[in-house]
DNA sequence: ATGAAAGCGCTAACAC
DNA sequence: GTGTTAGCGCTTTCAT
């Protein structure tokens, strides 16, 4: 009938049985005789009983309940994340609390350290948090599971897209197609993932094609912005840090009149859903973001620690990338002696 | 130094007082020589002392907690709901526990009752549960505000969007174009946001325009499923449950050869962050989703239960809308006696 | 200003 | 099978 508000003792008066009882009536799978938990039963159905989940954790030890932490929540890769952690946790027996960091190293330390003490285990995206700090949280929770950063410790579990392997296939998806010149737009600075990226820049670049990295971000108008100055070094194709990039990008050269894949290839990574909807379509490295957040849990409810889960993604080719153009005008290609490697 | 395990009681052995005294400390504003307050504060982070928040809550009876549960924490429109409400619950010191529902009425409410024993207040975006239901959630809560709805309850709260203006503004600019034959792609059944829209599309058959409402549902693929069927009601113009929906029918009509805006004028309404972005840009009806979030949490934070706040949004006039074509072929306008009004 | 003690609601020994 | 008791970690009277 009422609301959550009564004890175990209300029950177990109005059923005339010890709170020991109603306990176990409550728990289940305990020696109780059926009379007995019918009895109980009712009197807690009567006055619409719930135990105290506080009281539970208090003493159990374990509050059912994880933790996730993440830049941007409204940034749609971390909200699939959540989407997917959340489903599998609840699946799970368990709640999710979440906290955004607003792109804050600082608060995405506080915020973990914070939630550690409430939660039975914390899935940290953290892609800018140092190292000791990291460890540090390690230590304060009961166990950590990292998003798409790995970091040797015998704690700190991870799960991780594979992006240096992304972009070795879009390398070489554009390679096929005549590009040896792109230029790459960075994610944020000191973010693991992009290092990953940079990477498969690497090796992409020890196979002759040349690779210039322009500063830029990881949302739709830091690839708007960055489209000026990454066309100043001449590309005939680009990739950007992940697809809300690209799809600023793609903005910003239909604005200027640049056609595309005819002038500028264009590849994004992660394969937002937006992506098979633009025109032309965005060739991606597709990367199932829900599924990231399934296997986090899992990470999570199996063995936290043991290593890095890595999670492959498989390149979707669409329109936004096509053959390279020939060199257009005076043959000065290499004009200006611009930094011609990524460092 | 080490991990969250130690207790008020290490830290009052060590600091050779009181639990008393250290609870004092730590809670501040209480008391206390400054002396002590120093040994105690020493002592505490020499082993790493927190405060085990269960234990908190149990005796204070309030977990600094407030539960948000929405339909599919992927989608933008939650994902930035939540944000918002992540931030300012931050900020007021209170954490977020979410849950999605994947758009299931049964597992709204499961999900809502569940919380309601954890929390301090509900935030709930719960578009399909039934009123009674609702109303035993409210029962079951400490607080409660809806999202997007509103309900005529003692204590119930409400944030919502004034979608029939929304609708109404958009009918207008329609008006003005030229256009009086116009298609809905309706939202999810029963959701109490779509009704809001539809009463907008009401007042706009009182001024003349017709609107042939069509099933549809609110995510992209069901407004790219949705294109056939209302291109065959022949519309001049095409409103969607929301910009999602409206993205899929832009990437439709696209593949269908339909020129937008020049055969068919197409609006969504929300404005994502994507709508600025799709050439043409999509006419919309612009509401702050993170504003959204704050709002509903400034309403749990002061008066929770009284009556509804509004959030209005504006007009946003894109490329996807333009003057209504001229009746092309044969003469034969009202060739099928299809339902020309919505009921 | 500080300490002793009670108790928040619940569960797990331990009796019977 | 069921009741009694102790106590999870903390805050708060009530003494002193």
């Amino acid at each position: 009938m009422s609301s959550g508000r009564a004890t175990i003792h209300d029950v177990a008066r109005i059923a005339a049985v010890s709170t020991a009882t109603v306990s176990r009536v409550m728990s289940g799978g305990k020696p109780v005789s059926a009379e007995v938990a019918d009895r109980v039963r009712a009197a807690a159905r009567e006055v619409g009983y719930r135990p105290n989940p506080a009281a539970q954790t208090l003493l159990r030890g374990r509050s059912q309940t994880i933790g996730v932490v993440a830049p941007d929540l409204g940034n749609p890769y971390f909200a699939e994340i959540l989407k997917g952690v959340a489903a599998e946790a609840a699946e799970g027996g368990h709640h999710t609390l979440v906290a955004g960091t607003d792109e804050d190293p600082d608060l995405e330390y506080r915020s973990a350290i914070e939630l550690a003490r409430w939660v039975d285990g914390l899935l940290l995206c953290a892609p800018r948090m140092s190292t000791p700090r990291l460890k540090e949280v390690a230590a304060a929770s009961r166990s950590l599971v990292l998003i798409n950063r790995v970091l040797r410790h015998p704690s700190i579990g991870a799960v991780v897209v594979d992006y240096q392997e992304g972009v070795r296939l879009l390398c070489e998806h554009l390679a096929s197609l005549g590009h040896t010149r792109i230029v790459y737009l960075e994610g944020p600075p000191n973010a693991w993932s992009d290092r990953q990226r940079q990477r498969g820049f690497r090796a992409a670049e020890a196979l002759g094609q040349t690779v210039v990295p322009v500063p830029c971000g990881s949302a739709m108008r830091d690839g708007y912005a960055a489209v000026d100055e990454a066309l100043t070094h001449k590309p005939t194709a680009l990739i950007a840090f992940n697809d809300h990039v690209a799809l600023g990008v793609l903005t910003r050269l239909r604005e200027l009149g640049v056609d595309v894949p005819g002038e500028l290839s264009v590849a994004g990574i992660d394969d937002a859903p937006m992506s098979a909807h633009t025109n032309p379509g965005l060739t991606t490295f597709a990367v199932s973001t829900v599924e990231l957040g399934r296997l986090a849990w899992q990470r999570f409810s199996s063995d936290p620690a043991a290593g890095a889960t890595h999670l492959s993604g498989e390149l979707v080719i669409r329109g936004s990338t096509g053959a390279a153009p020939r060199r257009r005008r005076s043959p000065a290609t290499a004009t200006k002696p611009q930094a011609s490697s990524a460092r």
